[in-house]
DNA sequence: TACATTTTGTTACTATTTTCACAATAAATT
DNA sequence: AATTTATTGTGAAAATAGTAACAAAATGTA
């Protein structure tokens, strides 16, 4: 089954809802749902359906009980561990962000090749790349994020794979070879900028 | 016409191709293309017969014909300007990026509410933001970036669109209200590790 | 030149995703 | 209690995307 824009949408739905949370609501309709996150009230009401979340005809979803199925589906009840490898202008921004830890994501350490970079002095240890399947076995590591320069990018990958990382997020500009059972999110920012201008300028 | 999938593609190929070019290649097969890029051959091929990009039956596809013809597509005869709201930590990190340059996109200025970060100490100008709608009109600017807090999102959004922006990047984790007329890009790296740890873990 | 081989380009097919339509039902109103 | 109204949940239809199959074309070979 192809869920990924569902899943994508689940999450942008929790956003939302958190934001309506705040603003005092408790209950919400697929409408306003749809409006805030700029969905079709259908797709709200398919996405929910196919996930078994159910709402009251004519009441709405309760709030609280949309974020607890949400809470389940992505497996919000403990913090997630993730490494970083590369502590340079990404992997320092990444680091810094004080925001992962309401997603319970918690970035346990960082690895850099540059031993000038394997100081205390960041929020979180920077360790050198030789210790990163100590470090991923210790935590129980499965996801990992890379922000090192695209040539260094495939080896790094492959030592994290090596190492027992089962999903990696990929800054560098390079489609990773990888076994099939590896999940990458490749996360190119100069293609999401010409994909942005492509479609702005074509109207 | 529902083009994403099949642009984003494109984007990727055209990294491959200049991968492979480096190589020393001159000519490729879809059977290259597409497993550099993880892409079946049938989809590369189709990709570019939607764009009338042709190649040669049994000799493949010229890359230098290729890269030209994604050039055109992708309109990089000339830079792209670009502006950049919020120079906090994702705003500094694209700012020092000299990988955007071979993109032919130009960050020619940035803007911050923060006095203290208007200096001329960067490798960009930073501006206060009373000043963008003044820039975006000397310099003919229809795309921008938002890496601001997420409370000052919405504001930032208005005032850029009231300034004549057609594209936005935003970086802030919130869905912003905006003219259908105006395309917006969201880039939420807090969303896109959920889903891949989604993913990961779902086996 | 005829024949075999390889690879593109496209059409037909399959799968997935989104939209539409509306019955089911809960709440509100008379 | 009956009626009206609003909203969900879902099955059917439409749109989109991706895969497979194969004829057409280019190249190589006997
Ligand atoms: N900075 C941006 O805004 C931006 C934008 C788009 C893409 N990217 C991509 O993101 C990646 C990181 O960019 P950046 O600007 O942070 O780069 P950077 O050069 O600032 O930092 C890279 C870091 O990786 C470290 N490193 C190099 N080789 C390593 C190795 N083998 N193992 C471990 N660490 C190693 C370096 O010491 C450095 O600290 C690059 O691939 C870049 O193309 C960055
Ligand atoms: N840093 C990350 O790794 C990361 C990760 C995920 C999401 N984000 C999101 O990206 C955005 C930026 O993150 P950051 O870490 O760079 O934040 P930051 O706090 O480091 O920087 C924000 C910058 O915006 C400026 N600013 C605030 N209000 C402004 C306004 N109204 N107009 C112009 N400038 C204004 C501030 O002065 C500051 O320089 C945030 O919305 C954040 O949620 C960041």
């Amino acid at each position: 089954m192809y869920l990924k824009n569902n899943i994508r949408r689940l999450l942008v739905y929790r956003q939302c809802l958190l934001k309506l949370k705040e603003l005092g609501f408790e209950v919400i309709y697929s409408y306003n749902l749809g409006r805030e996150a700029s969905v079709s009230p259908e797709q709200v009401r398919k996405d929910f359906s196919k996930f078994g979340i159910k709402g009251k005809r004519k009441a709405g979803y309760e709030i609280d009980h949309l974020l607890e199925a949400l809470d389940i589906i992505f497996k919000k009840d403990k913090d997630q561990n993730v490494i970083l490898v590369g502590m340079g202008n990404i992997g320092k921004a990444l680091s810094n962000y004080k925001g992962f830890a309401q997603h319970k994501i918690v970035i346990c350490a960082a690895f850099d090749i540059d031993p000038s970079k394997q100081t205390k002095s960041y929020k979180i240890p920077v360790y050198p790349v030789e210790d990163i399947s100590r470090i991923v076995k210790m935590y129980h590591v499965k996801i990992a994020i890379i922000a090192v320069p695209k040539p260094a990018a495939q080896e790094v990958c492959n030592r994290l794979i090596a190492s027992g990382i089962q999903g990696i997020i990929n800054f560098s500009p390079t489609n990773l070879k990888h076994p099939k059972n590896i999940f990458i999110n490749n996360i190119d920012l100069a293609n999401e900028m010409e994909s942005l201008i492509y479609f702005t300028l074509n109207q």
